[in-house]
RNA sequence: GCCGCCAUCGUCUAGGGGACUAGGACGCCGCCCUCUCACGGCGGAAACCGGGGUUCGAAUCCCCGUGGCGGUACCA
C-alpha cells in the first residue's frame, strides 16, 4: 500500500488537513511494507518550501518522520505533465477549445441540465478531457461505497490552460500515477472531482487508485471549519499550548472511534485499531473543549523535568521546575501556566479588589500578620513544617482555615487564585514569603 | 439551478435486524474531597430528523420528504 501526504501549501496547516494526514501516516505504519509519499499540490514554488512542510510535522510532533519519497512538487512535474498531455491530445482524448464558462453555462441553458458541455476541437485554447457521452463513472469509496457520476451530467474538463500549464485535477491524478499511489485519502470536498481524475486514469489506460473521502470538519456553527472559529490551523493549537501527542489523539477521534468505551490511546494503539472502512461518514465539529480536557490529562502524565523542559520552551522562562511542579495539576495548556505562576517569579499581581476584598476584610490583616508571625519561627521551612504552622495558627485564632490562607495567598500572589498555599510558600522561601506579607501588611496600614 | 455526500444526547462517537431500558467521552447539573482555582470520586439530566414501506421484529435495510454540507473555475 501506497498513500500520500499532501499538506496544504500555505504551510499552516488545517486541523482537517491535519487528520488526513495523521490518517495516512497511521496507515503507512500499519506495515513495513506500506510507504507514505509527500506529494505537495501547489502550481506555486514559492509558497510550498521544504520549511513549511517541517513546521507543520513539528506542530504533530512527527520530526522524527523519516518520508520514504518526496516531497514531490507539482511544480517540478511540468515536463510529465506536458508529456502527457500531448498524448492525451495526440488520441483524441483530449482537445483544444476556447469555449470559456460563459459558453459552457450558454451550452447548458440551450440543452437543458441533462447534457453536459461538449465542445468541438479547435487549434488554440484551453485542454479539455473528453467526457463519454454515455455510461458513467463510479469512484469506489472505502469509506462510503460506491457513487455513480453519469456522464451526461458531467462536462468535459479543462484539464490544461491555453499556455499549456496543466490544472489541479489533471496533474494530481498523473502524479499519483507515477508515485504508484494505491490508495488515496483525503478530505470529502474532493468526492465531486474525483470522477475527472478517473477519466484521466481511464483515458491512460491504467488503473486508478482506492480512494477514500473523509467528512468535512465544522465549526461549532456548522461551517466549514475555517479562521473565524478561531484557531483552525494545528501552528495555532501549538500555539496555544496544546500538546502534540494530546493533538494527535482528539483529531484521530474527530470522525473515528478506537471502540466503545476507549477515549485516551496511545499513538500505538492507533497505528494497531484504525481501521479505514470504519471511518464515520458524517462531519465532525471540532470542540476546543474537549481538546482542552484530554490536553490536561497528557500534561499531568508528563514527566516533570519533561513537563518543565517544554514549558521553558513555551515560555521562555529558565529555572521554574519548582512551580512547575506545583502548577502542574492545575493547568490544562501550556499557556496556563504563566497566569497561574508569573506571580513566583514577577512578584504578585496587583488586584486591588482582591487585596480590599481579603485582607481588608474583618480579621484579614490579623491572621495575616499571625501567619506571618508563625513563618518567621518555622524551621525547617519546608511543605511539611509550613503546612504545620500554618495550620497552627488556624487552631489558635479559632478561624477557618480560609481565613488565614486567603490574605497570606492574596499577599504573595496578589490574586485569589495560585497553586497550593503550602507549596507555595514552601517555594517561595522565608525571605520572599516574608518580604511580601510585610509588603501587604504595610498597604493596609498606610 | 444542476450533480453528489451526509443525518444517534449540545459536541465527538459505539451501534452494522433481536444482546437497546440505545453504551462511552467532553460539556452541563448535583453531591463528596478541599486553603483558592483546579485535579479526583460518586450520581443525574440529555439522542436514534419526519413519513412510508420490508420483516415475527428496524437506530440498523429500501423509498420519499426535510435539513446540513460539498462540488459545479483556463483555483488547489
Amino acid at each position: 500500500m501506497r498513500v500520500r501526504f499532501a499538506p496544504s501549501p500555505t504551510g499552516a496547516l488545517h486541523i482537517g488537513g491535519a487528520r488526513t494526514a495523521l490518517y495516512n501516516w497511521l496507515l503507512a505504519q500499519q506495515a513495513p511494507e506500506n510507504r507514505l509519499v509527500l506529494r505537495i499540490e501547489d502550481t506555486d514554488r514559492e509558497r510550498s518550501t521544504p520549511e513549511n512542510v517541517e513546521q507543520i510535522l513539528d506542530a504533530l510532533g512527527w520530526l522524527d518522520l523519516n518520508w520514504d519519497e518526496g516531497p514531490i512538487f507539482q511544480s517540478d512535474r511540468a515536463d510529465r505533465h506536458r508529456e502527457v498531455l500531448a498524448q492525451l491530445l495526440e488520441n483524441g482524448h483530449a482537445y483544444r477549445s476556447t469555449a470559456t464558462a460563459e459558453d459552457v453555462k450558454a451550452y447548458k441553458q440551450q440543452h437543458g441540465s441533462d447534457r453536459g458541455f461538449r465542445g468541438t476541437p479547435e487549434d488554440t485554447g484551453a485542454v479539455r478531457l473528453r467526457v463519454p457521452d454515455t455510461g458513467a463513472t463510479v469512484v469506489g469509496d472505502v469509506i462510503r461505497g460506491d457513487t455513480a457520476f453519469e456522464h451526461v451530467h458531467l462536462d468535459d474538463p479543462v484539464i490544461a490552460r491555453a499556455d499549456g500549464s496543466v490544472l489541479y485535477n489533471f496533474a494530481v491524478a498523473v502524479d499519483d500515477l507515477d508515485a504508484g499511489i494505491t490508495d488515496v485519502v483525503r478530505g470529502e470536498d474532493h468526492l465531486s472531482n474525483s470522477p475527472k481524475q478517473l477519466l484521466v486514469f481511464e483515458a491512460l489506460g491504467v488503473e486508478p487508485p482506492r480512494y477514500a473521502h473523509l467528512p468535512l470538519l465544522h465549526g461549532p456553527d456548522g461551517k466549514k471549519l475555517s479562521k473565524r472559529h478561531g484557531a483552525a490551523s494545528v501552528q495555532e493549537l501549538r500555539d496555544a499550548g496544546y500538546l502534540p501527542e494530546a493533538l494527535r489523539n482528539y483529531i484521530a477521534l474527530l470522525g473515528w472511534g478506537y471502540d466503545d468505551e476507549t477515549t485516551l490511546l496511545s499513538t500505538e494503539q492507533m497505528i494497531e485499531g484504525f481501521r479505514l472502512e470504519r471511518v464515520s461518514r458524517n462531519p465532525a465539529v471540532f470542540d476546543e473543549q474537549k481538546l482542552r480536557w484530554m490536553n490536561g490529562r497528557y500534561l499531568r502524565e508528563l514527566p516533570l523535568d519533561e513537563l518543565t523542559r517544554r514549558l521553558e520552551q513555551f515560555t521562555g522562562r529558565s529555572g521554574i521546575e519548582g512551580a512547575v511542579s506545583i502548577a502542574q495539576d492545575k493547568m490544562q495548556t501550556l499557556a496556563d501556566f504563566e497566569p497561574l505562576c508569573a506571580f513566583i517569579f514577577d512578584g504578585p499581581a496587583d488586584d486591588a479588589a482582591a487585596f480590599d476584598k481579603v485582607i481588608g476584610e474583618d480579621g484579614g490583616a490579623e491572621n495575616l500578620a499571625a501567619a506571618r508571625a508563625a513563618l518567621a519561627a518555622t524551621e525547617p521551612f519546608d511543605h511539611e513544617h509550613v503546612e504545620t504552622a500554618l495550620r497552627g495558627v488556624v487552631e489558635e485564632r479559632g478561624v477557618k482555615p480560609r481565613q488565614v490562607f486567603q490574605p497570606l495567598r492574596v499577599a504573595l500572589a496578589g490574586s485569589t487564585v495560585s497553586p497550593g498555599i503550602f507549596e507555595t510558600v514552601a517555594l517561595l522561601g522565608r525571605d520572599e514569603t516574608l518580604r511580601r506579607v510585610d509588603e501587604a501588611l504595610a498597604k493596609t496600614t498606610a
